[in-house]
DNA sequence: TAAACATATGAATATCCATTCATGTGAACA
DNA sequence: TGTTCACATGAATGGATATTCATATGTTTA
C-alpha cells in the first residue's frame, strides 16, 4: 500500500478552525452564520475552510434560501472521529485530546 | 464535544513524509535505515519525524543493538487508516486518494 | 579504546498555508 | 429594482513547520 496524496484528506482535520467548524456540526447541519458564531471565528475564514472541507467530503452542503446549510459526511467521517478519539483516549491524556462537553 | 488539541495528533498524517513512513510500517516493524531506503528521504528527514509519530504514539520503537525498530501502534492506529481508506474510496476517487501497490 | 555503524538533534532556511482585509456574488424582500 | 442579508473569493502577509546541513550521541566490534 503506498499513498498519493491521501495528505490531502488528513490535512483537513490537522488544523483548528476546520476542527472546530467539524465538530460544530457532529450535533446538526449549521448555516455559515451558526458555525461562525458557533466557533467564533471571521466568516470569510470560515468560508474559505469549508471549501476546502467540502472539496474532499467531509462536509456536504445544501442551499437554502438566501442560507448554506454545511453538514458531516456522516457515513464515513464519524468513524474516523471515532477512531482518532479512541487513540487519544488510550494514548494522549493530557497531550492530543478530544475533550466531551467543554 | 469540543476540541482542545485533536489538531497535533491529526497534524501527523497531513505530511507527505510521514504518511509514507506510517504506511512503509504496515507490513511489518522496520529500522530507520530502513525506512529510509522504503521511503527515500533523506536520515535526519526521517529521525525528525519519526520523533513526532512517536510523540503522539502513533508509532512504537525498541532498540535492537545498534538498531532501532519502528512499529505502527496498530491496535488505534489500524482503524484510523481504515476508515480513511474507506472516505477516499468512497468519496474521493481522483483526488485525495489512497492507493495500493502504487 | 578507536573506528565504524546507526540514529538523533540544533540551527538555519525555505516553503507552505491560515488568516485577514477588501470586495464580489447571490438570494430575498420591500 | 435597489437594498439588505448571507456567503464566497482573491490577494497579501504573517506565522508555522518541513527540510537540509552539520554535528552530536549512542552502540558494537576490531
Amino acid at each position: 500500500m503506498n499513498i498519493h496524496s491521501c495528505e490531502h484528506f488528513f490535512k483537513n482535520f490537522s488544523d483548528r478552525t476546520r476542527l472546530a467548524i467539524i465538530t460544530s456540526l457532529i450535533e446538526k447541519p449549521l448555516s455559515v452564520n451558526e458555525i461562525v458564531e458557533k466557533t467564533r471565528n471571521e466568516q470569510s475564514n470560515v468560508s474559505h475552510q469549508l471549501k476546502k472541507l467540502v472539496h474532499c467530503k467531509i462536509l456536504l452542503s445544501e442551499r437554502q434560501g438566501k442560507r448554506k446549510i454545511y453538514s458531516l459526511n456522516n457515513k464515513t467521517i464519524s468513524p474516523i472521529l471515532e477512531a482518532a478519539f479512541n487513540h487519544t483516549k488510550m494514548n494522549c491524556q493530557n497531550t492530543c485530546n478530544i475533550q466531551k462537553n467543554d
